[in-house]
DNA sequence: CATTTGGTTCATTTTTTATTGAACCTTTTG
DNA sequence: CAAAAGGTTCAATAAAAAATGAACCAAATG
C-alpha cells in the first residue's frame, strides 16, 4: 500500500529485468515487491493493490512464481489468507536450474553432431562445444557446493585475493 | 533444398529449444539448419528456401543471429551473395554472455538489499544471495579458462574421440 | 443455511511479437 | 544506362502472450 516512490521504481526495474529471464513482467514486479516490502510476507490483496493489477492476473502470476520456486506461499493459523514471500532457496539453486538449459543446449549440439554427415569445421565445432557443455556442469556444481559448504569463507576469499581454494 | 526428413525435424526441435533461450523460433531454426547442413556455409536464399520463410523474416533473423554472435557472415571473392555459418566462437563464450544475466540479477538483489529498511529474513537472504552471485563469477570464469587452456584433456574425461586442436 | 472471504477460471480484450510481401535501395553485369 | 541480383525496410497482418473482469467455487463464519 503506502510504498515509496523509489521502491515503485525498483519494482518496475525488476519487472523489466526479469522479463529477460523468461518470466512475465508482472512476475518480475511481484518478485520485486517481495524483495523490498517491509513485511516479511505479503497477502494476495496487498500485492494486487500495490501493483494495481486484476485478481486473475495476480492469481496466474503467483502460481507461476511458486511453481518456478522463486517465491513460496505461507499460511497462518486462524487466517484464511495466503501470504507470499521470497523462497528460502539456497542461492545456488537458481543457477542450478538455469544450467539445465545449457545442458539441453549441449544435448542439441550432440544430436546435431550425430545427424551431420560431412565432417567439416562446423562438425568439429559441434563436437568440441557439446563436449564443453557436458564438461562444465561438474566444475560449476563444485563451485556452488563450495559456497554452500561455507559461504562466508568463500565470500571472504574473493574480496581479499582471487585465490580459489579447494577442500571438497 | 534437398534435406532429409530427420534433419527437418531436428531444425524444428532446435527452433523450439532456442525459443527458451530468448531467441525467436525462426532464429532457432536457422541455427539448427546451419548445424546440420552439408555445406560449410549457406546462402541467404538457401536458408529461405529450406525454411520456407519470407525474405523479410530471414533478413531480420540473420541480423539478429549475427549481432548475438551465434552465426557469422562469410563472403567469397567473385560472388555477390552472403553466406552464413555457425560462429567460430570459443565454446565458453555463450556461457560467458549468459552469465552477464546472472550478474545483472545479482545487481538487482544488491539494490533491493539497499532499498529495504527492515532487516528481516528476506533482507538477509538478499544480501547472502547477492554475495553469491558476485562470488560465483570468478570460479566460473576460471573453469572456462581451464577448458580453454586445454580442451582435449578435459574432453577426454567424457569422450574418447574429438581430438581437435585450436591455434589462433 | 445464507453470507462473506479469498481466491480460481476462463472467455474476451489488449498488447506485444513475429511474419509477410511489396516497394525500394545498391552493386554488378551486359 | 537498362536489367538483374541480392538484399533491406517497413506498413499491414497474423499469431501469441498477458491482462481484465465477471462468473464461479470452496471453506469459514454468523
Amino acid at each position: 500500500m503506502d510504498i515509496t516512490k523509489d521502491k515503485l521504481a525498483f519494482i518496475e526495474e525488476s519487472g523489466l529485468l526479469m522479463e529477460t529471464f523468461g518470466l512475465t513482467r508482472m512476475a518480475g514486479r511481484v518478485f520485486g515487491y517481495l524483495m523490498v516490502c517491509d513485511q516479511d510476507a505479503v497477502s494476495f490483496d496487498d500485492i494486487r493493490d500495490t501493483l494495481s493489477a486484476s485478481k486473475g492476473s495476480i492469481s496466474a502470476t503467483m502460481k507461476m512464481l511458486v511453481n518456478t520456486h522463486f517465491i513460496e506461499a505461507v499460511s497462518l493459523p486462524g487466517d484464511r489468507k495466503t501470504y507470499y514471500r521470497i523462497s528460502r532457496n539456497r542461492p545456488g539453486d537458481l543457477i542450478r536450474s538455469r544450467f539445465r538449459l545449457f545442458d539441453l543446449f549441449g544435448g542439441l549440439l550432440d544430436k546435431a553432431a550425430q545427424l551431420k554427415n560431412r565432417n567439416d569445421e562446423t562438425g568439429a565445432w559441434l563436437q568440441e562445444t557439446a563436449g564443453f557443455y557436458r564438461w562444465i556442469q561438474q566444475p560449476i556444481e563444485e563451485a556452488i557446493r563450495q559456497w554452500e559448504s561455507n559461504p562466508n569463507i568463500a565470500a571472504h576469499a574473493t574480496r581479499e585475493n582471487g585465490t580459489k581454494t579447494r577442500d571438497g
